[in-house]
Order: C-alpha cells, then sequence, then structure tokens
RNA sequence: GGGCAGGUACCCAAGUGGACAACGGGGGCAGACUGUAAAUCUGCUGCCAUCGGCUUCCAAGGUUCGAAUCCUUGCCUGCCCA
C-alpha cells in the first residue's frame, strides 16, 4: 500500500524533471516521509527584480504544486536580498538596485500569481533578507570561507565570461553562496530550479554539509523556451509570454509560436497526453492550449474573450469589438469645421499606437494602414470625416482604432 | 601603482578628419505567402519636415572651415606587470 503511494509520488515528482541529484537520496527521503509522516521541506527561490512572472518561471511553480498536492511542504523564496544588491550579470545590461519598496511591491505581485496555481494555505513565502540582512560581516566572512575561487570560476556564466575577458564583479561571487546559504538557513530537504541553476543548487548541498545539515536533493527543470522558440525565455530577450499579460496578447502569442514550440509548452506547461496532441490538427491544439494557459491566469470570462477576440481580429479579418484606440475628433482638432478633415499622420498619432510620425510615414509607404478596407499609401494624405460616421483604421496587422467627429 | 587595448544605434560589430544618420549581421516592424502559424522572399528600422533641417557615435572641454574619427581631462571595461 504505502509502495503504490510511494511510486506514486515518485513518478509526479519526476515528471519533467531534467536531472535529480542525488536520486537515490531522494528515494531515502521520501521513504522516511512517508513513514514517517513528515512532510519535505520543497525551497524554490524567485528573483523580484522583474516586476512579473512568465511562463518560463511557471514551469517551476507548476513542480512546486506537484510537491504541494503530494502533501509536502513548499517553500516560496523570494530572493529581496539579493535583488537589492543589483545583479549585474549578464554580458551588457547592468541591472539596477532596486529599493525595498519596489522589492516588497514585486513580491505583491508575485503572490497574486503565484498563488493562481499554489494553494495560499499551504504555502510559505519566505524572503532572504530576514537572515540575510541580520547577518554580520564576520559571518559573511566565515560564509565566503567555504567556497574557492577555483571552484566558482567553474559554473559555467563565470567561467565564459573569464575567457571572453569580460567583467565580473566580486559581489556576483556571493549569489551562489547567499543562495546556497538560504538553503541552510531554511533546512531545505529539496530545492528545485532551472538548469542554468544547477551550480547555485549544488553550492547549497555543500553549504548544509558543511554547516552540519543533510543536503538537500536537487532538482532541477528544463528552461522553457521563449516565443522565439530558441532562446530560453526572458524577459531581457523580450520573448515573453508574461502571467500580467492581458488576455488577448497572452491568447496571441501563443498562437503565434511554431508548432514545435507548442509541443513544447505542452509538455512543460500542461499534464496532457501527448500523443493525443499530437493527433490533433496543429491549429487546433494550439488554440486548446492558449485557451487553457489564458483560462488558468485570467479565468473563463478572460478565455472566452481572448478566444472571440483573436476569431474576430484574424480570423475572420473583422473589426474587433474592442479597438485598441477610440479617437474621437471634435471642430477644435480639425482644419475646418465645416469640412472636417485631418492629415493621415496626424490621425494615426492620435491613436496613441505609434511611436513618432517617422513611423506613420513608413507605414504609409508600406501599405499597413487601411481605413474602412481602403489602403491608404499616401504619407501627405487627409482623411475627410463626415459627422458621427464611425472609421475603421487598421495599422499593421494587429493594431485597430475607431475613429470618429463629432460636431460639438 | 605601472604598461597596453577598448567604450559606436535595441544587441553584436565596421568606420579612424569631409562623400556618415553612420557598412554588415541579429533582433524588431511592415508587405507577400499562411493556420495572426513556423520557414521563406522583399522592404523599412534617430527625430521633425514639401525641398530641407535638427539631435546622435561614454562625458565634458579643445584643435579645425569641418570631428564618431585628432588633443586634454574625467568616468567605465578587459589584459599584462607589481
Amino acid at each position: 500500500m504505502s509502495d503504490k503511494k510511494f511510486q506514486h509520488q515518485l513518478e509526479l515528482i519526476l515528471r519533467g524533471t531534467v536531472e535529480v541529484i542525488q536520486f537515490d537520496e531522494l528515494k531515502d527521503k521520501l521513504t522516511t516521509s512517508l513513514k514517517e509522516n513528515r512532510p519535505l521541506r520543497i525551497k524554490a527561490g524567485f528573483d523580484p527584480t522583474a516586476p512579473d512572472l512568465h511562463l518560463g518561471h511557471t514551469v517551476l511553480i507548476q513542480k512546486l504544486k506537484h510537491f504541494q498536492d503530494l502533501g509536502h511542504d513548499v517553500i516560496f523564496l523570494i530572493g529581496d536580498f539579493t535583488g537589492m544588491i543589483g545583479d549585474p550579470t549578464g554580458v551588457s545590461e547592468t541591472r539596477v538596485a532596486l529599493t525595498k519598496e519596489q522589492v516588497l511591491d514585486n513580491a505583491k505581485t508575485y503572490e497574486k500569481q503565484i498563488f493562481k496555481t499554489l494553494d495560499p494555505q499551504k504555502t510559505r513565502i519566505e524572503f532572504n533578507s530576514r537572515w540575510m540582512s541580520e547577518m554580520h560581516a564576520e559571518d559573511m566572512v566565515q560564509l565566503c570561507s567555504h567556497y574557492s575561487v577555483a571552484r566558482m570560476l567553474e559554473r559555467d556564466d563565470f567561467a565564459n565570461r573569464y575567457r571572453e575577458q569580460k567583467p565580473i564583479s566580486v559581489h556576483e561571487f556571493l549569489y551562489p553562496l547567499v543562495q546556497g546559504y538560504d538553503s541552510v538557513a531554511l533546512k531545505a530537504d529539496v530545492e528545485l530550479g532551472g538548469t542554468d541553476q544547477k551550480f547555485n543548487l549544488l553550492v547549497g548541498r555543500d553549504l548544509q554539509r558543511d554547516y552540519g545539515q543533510k543536503p538537500q536533493t536537487v532538482i532541477t527543470m528544463p528552461l522553457l523556451e521563449g516565443t522565439d522558440g530558441v532562446r530560453k525565455m526572458s524577459k531581457s530577450f523580450g520573448n515573453y509570454i508574461a502571467l500580467e499579460d492581458k488576455p488577448g496578447d497572452m491568447y496571441g502569442k501563443i498562437m503565434s509560436i511554431s508548432d514545435t514550440l507548442m509541443r513544447r509548452y505542452y509538455e512543460l506547461l500542461t499534464t496532457e497526453d501527448l500523443s493525443i496532441i499530437a493527433a490533433q490538427h496543429p491549429m487546433e491544439a494550439k488554440k486548446a492550449l492558449a485557451e487553457r494557459i489564458v483560462f488558468q491566469y485570467h479565468g473563463e470570462a478572460g478565455a472566452e474573450q481572448a478566444k472571440a477576440d483573436f476569431q474576430q481580429r484574424f480570423q475572420s479579418k473583422d473589426f474587433p469589438d474592442e479597438p485598441d484606440a477610440h479617437v474621437v475628433l471634435t471642430s477644435l482638432d480639425v482644419d475646418s469645421a465645416d469640412a472636417p478633415g485631418l492629415g493621415v499622420v496626424d490621425v494615426l498619432m492620435r491613436t496613441g499606437l505609434l511611436p513618432s510620425k517617422a513611423e506613420a510615414r513608413r507605414l504609409l509607404a508600406q501599405n499597413a494602414i487601411q481605413l474602412d478596407g481602403q489602403k491608404l499609401t499616401d504619407p501627405n494624405g487627409h482623411i475627410a470625416f463626415e459627422v458621427h460616421r464611425q472609421y475603421h483604421m487598421k495599422i499593421g496587422k494587429r493594431k485597430f482604432a475607431l475613429l470618429e467627429f463629432k460636431k460639438d
């Protein structure tokens, strides 16, 4: 009986993982946990520098959910201490250090987002500043003494940058150490992370051992590819689907990914049987995926609305019920109240959907602007308005604006 | 502390006194094709404007008719020596 339970737990836990270090250890921990009826402590850390989470993060959150469903204690750790230092990782971008307010703000957003998946009652949220900002300098020095520079430089990221003669700040070495120390402070039994976190997760093991604890089991999850299908989903690559994206955007972004990527998303973000998906028409499967993901983060109404809007805009190529902009002009805006009209470029600017007039001209020259189905191509063109008539303007393939002139 | 090499648009990267709003690649946007697919092809990609003008090449000064390019100082980065 307990053997069956054990198998069930193990299966769910392993689903989608890349690596488990050490596997036997995990089995022992699970066995003990079941026998003594003592839940395991599962830790996963998140960086609060970005104001919101995206689908890439949810791979980990899903895994936390699995553990939670199995009755284990889940700790969502917010790395506010590290976040406040400001992480200059990444070759080009130096992140600006965040204020305490910003970090707390972001943390609030996180809570809201993760509780769409995790059970608020059963989730423990921690901030590493709780113990890190209390730490004395001598303890920090002590902590540093547990690791050597040579071993630090084994980390891929550091090794590459060192080889390529790119800057590495000393405090970046503290990151793995602090993250590892978090495991000590929390007495974590298991830590989850993306494959790119492997080094840091292993430091946690070493430190726990040094501090007289049983080393945590490390479970790594794949990094979800972003909408480009190549690089990992990340805000700085601009290839992300944020949980806070509007339902329509979220749906649209998912629809625009490649079929290959869609299967990947199914694999990592859902518990669907992949062979069933493979049998479906790719577009249908993609719509179902988009709908279910939007549903998860925006509820039924959001999902329905997004689906309908997509259908309307892109499949029927109709003007949407809810355009992106609604421009109302009055006699103050036009050259002459008797024969109201305005330059096309000005009209485009009034929609607020374009960054500059130069961009508006460009789009006109590229046949990207339509007014009531007619292509407008003259950058110097003029639109004559009839009073109270609504005009439908299409800008590029995904922006729609409703125009009208009202007599005052 | 000393020596050397660098800092160019969203990213990478050419240019080293006038022909530079600045080659090329990536990304992005648009058009064609489609399933808003992906892939592919083509065009565009500082801002304002009708010719034309304006603000850009780390920052501040300077030389020059003229500077991304030369000089000075400062800031930042990497390497080597101590």
